[in-house]
DNA sequence: CGCCGATGTGAACGCTGTGTTACAGATTCC
DNA sequence: GGAATCTGTAACACAGCGTTCACATCGGCG
């Protein structure tokens, strides 16, 4: 049961607390480390406490929640507490001071709705299989060949199916929220994408001109 | 933004917390009693304390949230915080005494998860649907190809139904701000969108003379 | 009834957006 | 260190679409 905690220097009675209801706290400097610090059976949970920039702390929490699918705990200052009205990217939260018993509960229902997201780890789209677990691809039961890019969009495309995506939310959701590429990037990597679905499926992504991809 | 509470004697502190948070309280007595006082606008969320007998309040709870959609923050008394551990059938839990602040955030998110839930992306004039998200238009069922202009003006339309647009306010709203074209332009498009209308609806959009378009 | 401005209609032109290919830098693998 | 693969960018060609024009039709008004 490791949890990963950002910033790198926690308050002793966050760890203290952890460590009490059996969890084992794992200092993370940004996102990069949590995926080398990733241990074998993978993170339970992040607990992020916010500190002196609440901006960058959130935007940790965000990236940890949204790219890496790790459950986020925010733990905040009771007289802060308003920091967080209208703001998204985490799971849950704890005031300060900490109550053991609160932490137990709410990391505890963090893991087990994590551990059922994970129950199966293939995407479905028809008889489009994407295995999360192994990156592999099947059409048909075929397995196909996809670049890291191609798996990465192709994923975005089948999580976010019936909906027009412009190029640049793409972009900023495929590869990188700070990205500034051409959005004719895009364009390539739908085409070579299309050419590996088969001309069959290749209609699976839509254009709809002026505006974006959608599949589905 | 209405909020039914159970049991039906909530504690005075549960009840001014949730006023200063700008939510009216609801007493209900079970969950047919919170189906039928269900406000217009519907239940912002869910308030269930867990008194004397957890069980039956975290059963009315889990049928609020799984049979009515409706998002459940349960209130449990600091000393009984155990109860809770392992127990699903709400969304979110508050310690007593309650943090005013606390309440705030945690309602705010429970109601943004169960909106964004709702959110429709479709707009709709009598058999017409226009789904925002996927840029189609189905017209009685069949889906109907636009052009990007023709389904911009037909949104504007839609968007804003019974009164005339001049030609000017027109190309302003839906072509650009600075827009410099000739106002026939507008006639060309109105006509296309007549076309792909149909016969039967095309006297949707009146020509207003020497005024504008109306549509509806 | 006849004039004139406003609008409907159809066609043509030119431009923007997209598909496609090619290539160069980056990265990985031997 | 070289080969092979992956990825981003540029260039080109084409199709779709928006705009404009020319002409037909309509509707109001004297």
């Amino acid at each position: 049961m490791y949890v990963a905690i950002y910033p790198q220097t926690p308050s002793s009675a966050l760890t203290s607390a952890l460590l009490s209801c059996g969890y084992k706290p794992v200092p993370v400097s940004d996102v990069a480390d949590a995926e080398r610090r990733e241990p074998e059976a993978g993170w339970s949970a992040a607990v992020v406490e916010l500190g002196d920039d609440p901006g960058l702390s959130i935007a940790v929490a965000r990236k940890l929640r949204e790219d890496r699918a790790i459950p986020v705990l925010v733990i905040v200052d009771r007289t802060h507490t308003s920091d967080l009205e209208g703001v998204s990217g985490f799971d849950d939260f704890l005031l300060t001071p900490i109550d053991t018993s609160e932490l137990r509960v709410r990391l505890g229902r963090l893991s087990i709705a994590s551990l059922s997201d994970e129950a199966d780890p293939v995407l479905r789209y028809r008889d489009l299989e994407l295995n999360t677990a192994t990156y592999q691809v099947t059409l048909g039961g075929d397995t196909r060949d996809l670049t890291f890019m191609e798996y990465e969009l192709l994923r975005f495309f089948v999580e976010h199916p019936n909906r027009v995506w412009s190029r640049e939310q793409i972009l900023a959701k495929v590869w990188d929220y700070d990205y500034f590429g051409g959005s004719r990037t895009v364009d390539v990597h739908v085409r070579r994408l299309r050419a590996k679905l088969g001309e069959e499926r290749s209609s699976w992504i839509t254009t709809v001109r002026s505006v974006g991809y959608r599949f589905g």
